[in-house]
RNA sequence: GCCGAUAUAGCUCAGCUGGCUAGAGCAGCUGAUUUGUAAUCAGCAGGUCGUGGGUUCGAGUCCCUCUAUCGGCUCCA
């Protein structure tokens, strides 16, 4: 007998060689029923698999993320099983789960698969489904493996058991299929009731854009066909909040082929809004001891040799702009670091006069590749709030726990609560990708993430994802379909201080180097409104949005009142349109409410009579009448319990 | 940049296997209506069907080029 530990501390005496499929039938038959996976002291097994000692056992059903991963990774071998019928030829490489579903990575010699075959794909898959195979492990020798996949001329699965020790290697059958696999399944296919294939686009083996590129195939799959309904209907859902639609219907920015790709035109309702948002933050900063700066949108191809960064990204960038004059060039600037460096550089320092904390809304151009570029959260021409503090290496600690605070500020008041952090550090197996000594980097990634402790930031470590000149705090947002963003970044910088020889005088009377630091609580002005667009589904904090209240006199003889009505709220700063269409009031609020405008104030004759107006609030219909004055003091509340002083 | 898809009026879309002067709703304009909490009625106007080429008696429809967009990959100072 072996001795089963079970999630809620309970123990269970079985028969060795019991099954975590015996132990969930034990515990309930219907429970067993939904239970698709299991996890054996910590290693994930098969619920087919006989347990052969004491020890502790948890049954994932669909309602688990292991009980999903197991299912959608059962579900890939069923995709590579019908790819595999649909194409005798191809060749299978990987086929992972994936938060939303699974894909499969196939080569298929110069087929193609496209949307029109994907029905036909989920067909295949469904009547394999059905058939309730069961998924069975074995060991294969190296040797053995190695033969298998090279009778098949599989190449990618040939390069991955050769990466694998002999007696590691592990094959799963379903039916009469057999794919390379570490386990983890349900335990048969008939599980699989609904099946959708979303997608097929090109990928490349192992992620290298030199390596072949593949099919990869993507899909989702539920034990439930209203399972399937509803996801379907999540993702439409999420559609109606994409950034680039609400963009359009709210007449924020657009963008122009005559003026190129990637590159935002600001309507006039978004400019004022990122005005807006450009002013709530200068208003932070200036509480916080930051000045001001201007530089301009060019600099000396000489700034960027300088900097490091033209040696780097010259090749891939916005070419240099020549002039009439011989041997002269200008690059467009794609980072304002090297101008503020210039700035810090105009005089002479002591270490009295720091930190140093420039700001700028400064405008940046990269050349994304064109295939990159996406709304407004991945443009060629983008303003960073960007900010570089110049401080001695003692006050570094200080300096960037102080912008922890300001990001944390930015994202409060406009209701990102539910972000991550990350840092940034070297890959360590690639060192040349760097510039800068090693010391510097080790102090600099040990201040983050001292940092980070200290703000009780929940933060993961991510090696190789810092910049070339120094590792970074980025602060990710995920947008309507669940994409995560970098929205805020804060990063530490021993490199530029070097480069551009900027020092200021010590207590000691002897020259220092000073440590820089980058900021952007925003990240970019553009990516920023774009996930708050998605956040928001377009229905801004009041103190943010484009207009704030509709005015609707009910008739032409109303228009006078209501005339009256804006001028006070203008007198109050609030943000007021008349409607004086010739349309019922229905259609009048009806446009309002397709408009997302926070307040809609009715106005007629019973309202002119009393001096009052007729208050509809967005979303949540008729508040009642209250007099112009309570109605102001009602948006300055409102206004006030959203946005607090930093 | 790579793989796949898409491109018809300001917006959202229809136009089947190539065949009369390319349609609808919304928005716009004109007129009537003067309106009380999510669409008043009528009329008018609006498109060289993304671009350039080709096949054909005939192309919005089929083929190729380019451009842009969309979903991914790679990239993201």
């Amino acid at each position: 007998m072996i001795e089963i530990t079970l999630p809620d501390g309970s123990k269970r005496e079985f028969p060795k060689g019991s099954t975590p499929m015996d132990v969930a039938k034990n515990i309930s038959e219907g429970f067993a029923r939904n239970v698709i996976s299991a996890k054996f002291n910590d290693t994930t097994v098969e619920t087919a698999t006989p347990l052969q000692e004491n020890g502790s056992l948890t049954l994932y059903t669909f309602n688990d993320a292991e009980g999903k991963k197991a299912f959608w990774h059962s579900s890939a071998h069923v995709l590579a099983q019908t790819i595999t019928a649909f194409y005798p030829d191809v060749k299978l490489t990987i086929g992972p789960a994936i938060d939303n579903g699974f894909y499969y990575d196939v080569d298929l010699g110069g087929e193609v698969i496209s949307e029109k075959d994907f029905k036909g794909i989920e067909q295949k898959m469904l009547e394999f489904s059905r058939g309730k195979h069961e998924f069975k492990m074995r060991e294969v020798s190296k040797a053995d493996a190695l033969e298998f996949y090279k009778s098949q001329n599989n190449e990618y699965k040939v390069e991955l058991i050769e990466n694998l020790e002999d007696g590691d290697i592990t094959f799963c059958d379903h039916a009469d299929f057999t794919d390379l696999c570490r386990g983890g399944h349900i335990p048969n296919t008939g599980i699989i009731k609904a099946i959708k294939v979303t997608s097929a686009s090109g990928a490349y083996w192992r992620g290298d854009e030199n390596n072949s590129q593949l099919t990869r195939v993507y899909g989702i799959s539920f034990p439930k066909q209203k399972m399937l309904t509803e996801y379907l209907a999540m993702l439409e859902e999420a559609k109606k909040r994409d950034h680039r639609k609400l963009g359009k219907e709210l007449e924020l920015f657009t963008f122009s082929p005559k003026v190129g790709q990637g590159l935002p035109l600001w309507l006039p309702k978004g400019a004022a809004l990122r005005g807006r948002l450009e002013d709530f933050l200068k208003k932070a900063q200036k509480k916080a001891g930051y000045e001001m700066v201007i530089t301009p949108h060019i600099g000396q191809k000489e700034l960027y040799e300088t900097s490091g960064h033209y040696a780097k990204y010259g090749e891939d960038s916005f070419q240099p702009i020549n002039t009439p004059k011989d041997g002269e060039e200008f690059l467009l600037k794609p980072m304002n670091c090297p101008h503020h460096c210039e700035i810090y550089n105009h005089k002479p320092y002591s270490y009295k006069e720091l930190p140093k904390r420039y700001a700028e809304f400064g405008t940046v151009y990269r050349y994304e590749q064109s295939g990159e570029l996406h709304g407004l959260t991945r443009v060629r021409g983008f303003t960073q709030d960007d900010a570089h503090i110049f401080c001695t290496p003692d006050q570094l600690d200080q300096e960037f726990k102080n912008v922890i605070d300001l990001v944390l500020y930015v994202f409060k008041s406009l209701g990102f609560e539910d972000f991550k952090t990350q840092v940034s550090i070297r890959d360590m197996k690639d060192p040349d990708k760097y510039i800068g000594d090693v010391e510097n980097w080790e102090k600099a990634e040990q201040a983050i993430i001292n940092a980070a402790k200290d703000k009780d930031l929940d933060y993961v470590i991510e090696e190789g994802e810092a910049a070339f000149y120094g590792p970074k705090l980025d602060f990710m947002v995920k947008d309507a379909l669940g994409r995560s963003w970098q929205l805020g970044t804060i990063q530490v910088d021993y490199n530029l201080p070097e480069r551009f020889n900027l020092n200021y005088k010590g207590s000691d009377n002897q020259l220092h180097r000073p440590v820089m630091i980058h900021r952007a609580p925003f990240g970019s002005m553009e990516r920023f409104i774009a996930v708050l667009l998605e956040h928001t589904g377009g229905r801004f904090p009041l103190w943010l949005t484009p207009e704030q209240v509709m005015v609707l006199p009910i008739s032409e003889k109303y228009q006078k009142y209501a005339e009256k009505v804006l001028t006070l709220l203008e007198n109050s700063e609030i943000r007021a349109l008349i409607d004086d269409r010739n349309e019922k009031t229905g259609r009048k609020i009806r446009d309002a409410e397709v408009n997302k405008i926070p307040f809609m104030l009715i106005v007629g004759e019973q309202e002119e009579e009393n001096e009052t107006v007729s208050v509809r609030k967005h979303g949540e219909g008729d508040l009642g009448t209250l007099s112009l004055n309570d109605f102001i003091s009602l948006i300055d509340k409102e206004i006030k319990s959203t946005i607090e002083q930093f």
